[in-house]
Parts: structure tokens; C-alpha cells; sequence
DNA sequence: CGATTCCCCTGATAGC
DNA sequence: TGCTATCAGGGGAATC
């Protein structure tokens, strides 16, 4: 699924190729995943808008537009954005070239949204489960909508300090897994690197944030960096659903630990990898070096 | 206010 | 073989 790492890792790829382009239409068949405004409006206003700027916020992808609108799209669980060249046949957008992974990848093939640029390319949003989220209005109202002004701070950036994570720690009865997954108290970790960063730290997902020790905090503080830049170096992790805009897979997979690996050996200390739930979600950790 | 549950959706997988 | 039940999973909403 695409974290901070997968969502860096499409805009980086985009920015030179989009920015500057006209959009010059749009197509979709899944009007649910546009959730502002409605789809008919929002192809009347995003026709003939140019793109200005692409960043990410936490797992969100903002695609800015001139005149001041700006276009948000969150890609959930098994969404991912792809630019290259489809055609519909029978109701159905097929990429156009045959022996590329847009095309030999299946997790590519469940496009459901597509902008046209005047440059005869295509961005399009594949994504199998159809949770993504796509929101389209003034620059200022998206900037200030509960979808941005609720995350915490980007933990690659200056804001995020030890002293900030020693406080939201101390702070926190959660378990640490989801403290690291709540949006609200950093932005862009999710359910890989979560359990990726806890077993580099050596802690157990279960422990509770505000039983860590100074030492054991400081430890987690440094591996979200390191984790987080790695993944971000190898392009994302692509086990299950992410691909990058050409639709190839990242290179992350293989340097995984713990995510979905129940049963297999930790790769540190031979111990069995186990996975419980946790808020919900699935975690993966070691209990024999975990603590 | 915090914690829990449900829901969105569909391919994969297990059970019969 | 083929049908049905179950599950994953980010995040928001409803409920306790």
C-alpha cells in the first residue's frame, strides 16, 4: 500500500513530466471516488487547467493547477497513479503498450480515473479496491480541509524532533504500532513501515508508547528516518498492490524483515516471525528479539 | 473525549 | 468444479 515512501516516490517521478502540461480531459468509471465536487463538475472546471506544482503532504498527492485550484488524490490502499498511454476498448482502459509492465502488471489494469495532457499522455489512477480518494476545489480550501490540517508533522522534516516524539510517546497509552500509524501525530507511516521500523528499533508493535524508556524512544526516533530514507532510495515496496507511475515495482520488497512474513525465521535472531492485530490492523514482529 | 465497531470494495483463499 | 464465507486494510463516521 502506498505510504510515505510509494507516494514520495510518484511525485518525484511525475514532477518533470507533468508539470507545465494542459489538462485536456478526463474520463473515469467509478464517480465514487470523487468525492468533491460532483464528477460532472469537476471535469467542466479541471478541463483546460494547467499544472503547476506536484507534492505529496503525508500520503496525500497534491497536484496544483492554475487559477488556484488544486487537485488531492489519496490512493488508500490499492491505489496508485501511473503516466503513460491507454485506450478504451470495450469500456475498458487498456495501455497501449503491450510488453510494458503497465500492461503485463495486473495490478496496473484497474484503471478508474484518467487525465489527458495536451503532451498525448495520460495520468491514471489504478486501483483494485476503489478506496482512493479524489478532491478537486480552490487551492485554500483544500490547504485547510481536515484531509491536510489534521497530520502531524512529516517525519523526514525539521519539525519532527526527538524532543516532539519523546512527548507524543509519554503522552500515549496506544500501543506504539499505532501511535507511529496516527496521522494526527506523524504523517506517512502506515502498516509496512510500522512494522518495519519496530523490528530495526527491536520493540515490540504491543508496547504500550508511554512504557518506552528515554533509550528505547531515541532508538525508534532514528529508526523512522533511516527506514523511511531506505525505502524511499529503493523506491517502495511493492509486495502488494504499489507500483510506480511506469508501473514497475519498487525494490524495497527485498529488504523487508518483518512485513507479511508469519512463520518465517527473523533474519536477526532465527526467532519465529509472528503476526497479531492490532487497532485492527495486522502487525509482524519477532517475540524472541522484539521487547 | 477516547475507545471500539462498522463501512467502503473486490481479489485471493479456504472450506465444503 | 464451483459456490459461499472470510479476510485484508487507510481512514472516516457512527456508536458506545
Amino acid at each position: 500500500m502506498p505510504e510515505l515512501p510509494e507516494v514520495e516516490t510518484t511525485v518525484r517521478y511525475l514532477k518533470d513530466k507533468i508539470i507545465g502540461q494542459k489538462i485536456v480531459g478526463l474520463d473515469f468509471d467509478t464517480p465514487n471516488l470523487i468525492k468533491k465536487p460532483s464528477p460532472e463538475e469537476l471535469k467542466r472546471q479541471i478541463v483546460g487547467k494547467k499544472i503547476t506544482k506536484i507534492e505529496r503532504k503525508g500520503k496525500n498527492i497534491l497536484i496544483y493547477l492554475n487559477q488556484d485550484y488544486l487537485l488531492l488524490i489519496h490512493q488508500k490502499l490499492t491505489g496508485h497513479l501511473l503516466y503513460g498511454k491507454w485506450q478504451k476498448e470495450k469500456g475498458k482502459w487498456l495501455p497501449q503498450e503491450k510488453n510494458s509492465p503497465l500492461f503485463l502488471d495486473r495490478q496496473n489494469r484497474f484503471i478508474h480515473f484518467l487525465l489527458f495532457l495536451a503532451n498525448g499522455k495520460m495520468l491514471a489512477l489504478s486501483d483494485l479496491r476503489k478506496f482512493a480518494k479524489i478532491i478537486f476545489a480552490k487551492k485554500e480550501e483544500v490547504l485547510n480541509s481536515d484531509d491536510l490540517k489534521t497530520l502531524g508533522p512529516e517525519p523526514l522534516s525539521k519539525e519532527f524532533t526527538l524532543a516532539y516524539f519523546q512527548k507524543i510517546c509519554q503522552k500515549s497509552n496506544k500501543p506504539i504500532k499505532t501511535l507511529l500509524m496516527d496521522q494526527k501525530l506523524i504523517s506517512g507511516i502506515g502498516n509496512i513501515y510500522s512494522d518495519e521500523i519496530l523490528w530495526q528499533a527491536k520493540i515490540s508493535p504491543l508496547r504500550k508508547a508511554n512504557s518506552l524508556k528515554e533509550k528505547e524512544i531515541k532508538v525508534i526516533y532514528q529508526k523512522i528516518k533511516v527506514v523511511l530514507k531506505e525505502a524511499i532510495k529503493l523506491q517502495g515496496t511493492s509486495i502488494v498492490d504499489y507500483r510506480k507511475p511506469d508501473g514497475a515495482k519498487g525494490e524495497m520488497d527485498k529488504f523487508l524483515k518483518v512485513y507479511r512474513k508469519e512463520g518465517q525465521k527473523c533474519p536477526r535472531c532465527q526467532g519465529i516471525i509472528k503476526r497479531v492485530v492490532i487497532n485492527g490492523r495486522s502487525a509482524h514482529f519477532c517475540p524472541k528479539c522484539q521487547k
